[in-house]
Parts: structure tokens; C-alpha cells; sequence
DNA sequence: GATTTAAAAGACCTTAATGGTCCGATATAA
DNA sequence: TTATATCGGACCATTAAGGTCTTTTAAATC
């Protein structure tokens, strides 16, 4: 039961996005947001890409290029973030796949875990990217490498 | 974002031990629950002893010996049984550990997972084995080996 | 048109977790 | 003492996570 630091990862760099791009900024390099927010920059890279094949983000490549949010950071939701870069979740296989488990009918365990991840979906579906970025503080997540023993 | 296959397994065969225990039955073989609800033997004995350290069920050892729920099925909820398999659960490394994120003060990402995975785990607190034993049907899920094309 | 810039696409790699199996030791009952 | 059954731990294969690198393509500028 983990978010995947992909998908965090992803949200805090939207947020940089959104706290900067009023002062005049139409796009972004991955290599400025990659050192900003202290995320790998290839690794970064990849993240940009599923954002951008979601229509979360809008890139332009070349000279002059860059990436930038599609739309207000007050319409990003956490939840579009996250299933942007895991793509449709599911705690359990028989939910997205019906044929995952064999039960003919209705399952009661199958209820409770659909139940149980809705309830998490709409957390993160009632949080945006703009209120993430108006909130006061940076925060960053302790790289895998240098975990502190 | 998943449960694991494990912890599903061991709601199933808890469901089978609430479900037979009242026909005068004391214990149960892990042989014989695993051929009732068909997962495989071997993982099903690490299963239940998952389940008995965190005295969710009892056992004895030697002839006569197997598995019994440690109390009513009514008050084993679908989270302790989550728990017991799978430890505790931090949908991020942040909320279990301080100190994987090196940020000072509240983090409002970090209150975002914080608030969902309660969310989540306030279904699962809110469903008994003995509600799920009770409810009608058979489940099985489709093992990894036999899953098909 | 050549050069520079930056994203796109995809191959690749390492580590950890998942989903198991198997075996020897230990406890219990007959 | 023998048969039975859990306990404990080693082991193993596959998948996913986390991340790097290289080549290709698109856009701007010289």
C-alpha cells in the first residue's frame, strides 16, 4: 500500500509550477525544476513525460522550449497526479479486472476494497495543485541514496 | 497503490475458519483450508503464522494441533487482518517516518496522504470477518501461475 | 542550411518487494 | 517412539520501483 515516490514526486514539482509560473514564466526546464526541487533530472525527465501524455502539463521542444501547466493549478487535482503516473489504481487486481478473481455475483470483499479506495480517491480528488502551492514551506523528500541509517 | 495478494488470502481464509467454526469444529489443518479455498499450502502455513503472532489466530502444535481464531469473528476487522500481513501501513515513508522527508514544520502533502489512508483504513476497520463470513457466495481468486491470457 | 537547444522515446540497469517453496527443528498426542 | 503439525528460516523466481543513458525528433536561431 505505497503512492509511489514517482507520483510524489510529481506533485511537488507541479507545485514548484504553480508557485512560480505568475512572475511572467511560460515554460519551464526539467533541468531548472529538476535542481529546484531536488529531483533527479532524468528521473524528472520521465515524470514530465507522463504528465504531458495525461494533458497535465504542455510541452514544446527546441530551443526556447520547455514545459508548462495546461491549465489552472486550481484544476489539478492530487488524484489526476497520481493516476497520471500510475496509471488507473487499483488496490485489488479484481477491481480493474473483473475477471482477476472468479467469483460470479457480487463479492463483499470485493466491495469493502472498492469502498476502501474510493474513500482514499476522494481525498486526494479534493486537494489541488494551487491549494498545494499557496500552502507556506518547501519540503523534500531524503533521496533514495543517501537514506540515513 | 495495492494490497497484497497475502493479506487478501488471509480475509479469505479467515472468512472459511468464521464461517466453519460453529459446526462443533475446534482447529483447523492449514491443508485442509488451503485445499477450501484453494491457496497454495505452503504460502498459506507463512500466512498463519503472520496471524498468530499478532494473535489474530491461536495455535497448537503436534497431532491435533492446527488453527483456531483467537476470538469472535466479529471482532477481527479487515484492517487487523491487513495489518498483521502487511505491518503497519504508511501509504508514504513520511507519515511512518519522520524523518524521511527532511521537511520542517506541518507538510500539507504529507496531512493529504495522512488524511486518505485513514480514510482507507476506516473502511477496512469497519468490516468484520464474521459480516464477511456471513455474507452468501464463494470467492477465489485466479493464482499467478494459472492466470490467463 | 547548419547549429544549438530541449523534449520524446526507449533501452537499460540495480535494488527491493511480492509471491511463493522447502526443509529442519520443535512441540504434542497417542 | 512414532506420527502429526506448526515454527523458523533459508531460499528462489518474477515483477515493480527507482533511476540512468543514448538516440531521435522538433523548434528556434545564426
Amino acid at each position: 500500500m505505497k503512492i509511489s515516490r514517482k507520483a510524489s514526486y510529481a506533485v511537488r514539482a507541479l507545485a514548484y509550477l504553480a508557485r512560480n509560473e505568475e512572475k511572467s514564466r511560460e515554460r519551464f526546464l526539467v533541468a531548472e525544476v529538476s535542481a529546484a526541487v531536488d529531483i533527479p533530472r532524468s528521473f524528472l525527465a520521465k515524470i514530465f513525460q507522463d504528465l504531458s501524455k495525461s494533458r497535465i502539463v504542455n510541452s514544446r521542444r527546441g530551443a526556447g522550449g520547455g514545459f508548462y501547466l495546461s491549465r489552472s493549478p486550481s484544476e489539478i487535482t492530487i488524484r489526476d497526479v497520481v493516476e497520471s503516473l500510475e496509471g488507473e489504481i487499483a488496490v485489488r487486481d479484481c477491481i480493474a479486472d473483473s475477471q482477476a478473481c472468479d467469483y460470479e455475483g457480487n463479492c463483499s470483499l470485493k466491495s469493502v476494497w472498492m469502498e476502501a479506495q474510493e474513500k482514499f480517491l476522494d481525498v486526494l480528488a479534493g486537494k489541488t495543485i494551487g491549494e498545494l502551492a499557496d500552502s507556506p514551506g518547501k519540503w523534500r523528500e531524503v533521496p533514495n541514496e543517501s537514506k540515513r541509517g
